[in-house]
DNA sequence: ATTCTGATGCCCT
DNA sequence: GGGCATCAGAATG
């Protein structure tokens, strides 16, 4: 018979750590949703990490509100926001013990269920461009504010988060986080060199001092 | 390829 | 009321 053994789930532990750490983990592993039309799978190719308290990019930095509750908590979980009126956007929480930390999934390759990808983003030009974005990364994967806080170690969540073939570090670049317009000396965005599904880049709103 | 702009609602000041 | 961790469409090289 074909032994085919299931990707290995990544732990709480190995996700209790500094979300730039975190996010080079994430690289090429697997995010993994069963959906009510089935399964879908998106490898993660673009990721950045934000950290609570120094981090003014934070949703974190100025405190603990309803909304970045949940990145107070356990590693592993998901924190989902709501952001333009329109949009999701998801994060995978680092650290614990109410030091706040997370990575934000930014994009990702489509490589279970492209066809149930397809239909939800008929938009989408290519394949590539299905989860290209951290908002059609959540549109393919169906994830919504109900899927704040779900435990994505839990071998019996619909969400699990599995690893994936290792990236070489050769692979790994690194650069500024997208649309921020705050601490952009910190590279804390990583991507996999030469994905097709990596989000081109877009510096924040506020643009520096006019002087006169 | 890049630039611009409208859509749209929630969170925080 | 200001400002978003965005996307799609259009116009322009």
């Amino acid at each position: 018979m074909a032994l085919m053994s299931a990707p290995r789930q990544l732990t709480e532990q190995e996700l209790s750590v500094d979300p730039v750490d975190a996010a080079k983990l994430l690289l090429g592993c697997v995010l993994q949703a069963d959906t009510p039309q089935g399964p879908v799978a998106v490898r993660l190719v673009e990721v950045e990490a934000y950290r609570g308290g120094d981090d003014p990019a934070s949703h974190c930095y100025r405190g603990r509100t309803p909304r970045n509750d949940v990145m107070f908590g356990p590693a592993g979980r998901l924190y989902v926001y709501f952001v333009y009126g329109m949009h999701y956007c998801a994060n995978i929480v680092s650290l614990t013990d109410g030091v706040p930390g997370a990575v934000l999934l930014r994009a990702g390759e489509v490589i279970t269920g492209v066809d149930i990808a397809r239909a939800r983003r008929p938009s989408a030009r290519s394949t590539a461009e299905l989860a290209k974005g951290p908002a059609r990364l959540t549109g393919v994967l169906g994830l919504d504010r109900a899927h704040n806080g779900i435990n994505l170690t839990d071998p019996d969540s619909p969400l699990r988060v599995l690893a994936g073939d290792p990236v070489p570090a050769e692979s790994i670049k690194a650069g500024p986080r997208v649309g921020v317009a705050v601490a952009m000396d910190v590279p804390w965005r990583f991507w996999v060199d030469g994905s097709p599904a990596v989000s081109t880049y877009r510096r924040g709103g506020k643009r520096g001092t006019r002087s006169g």
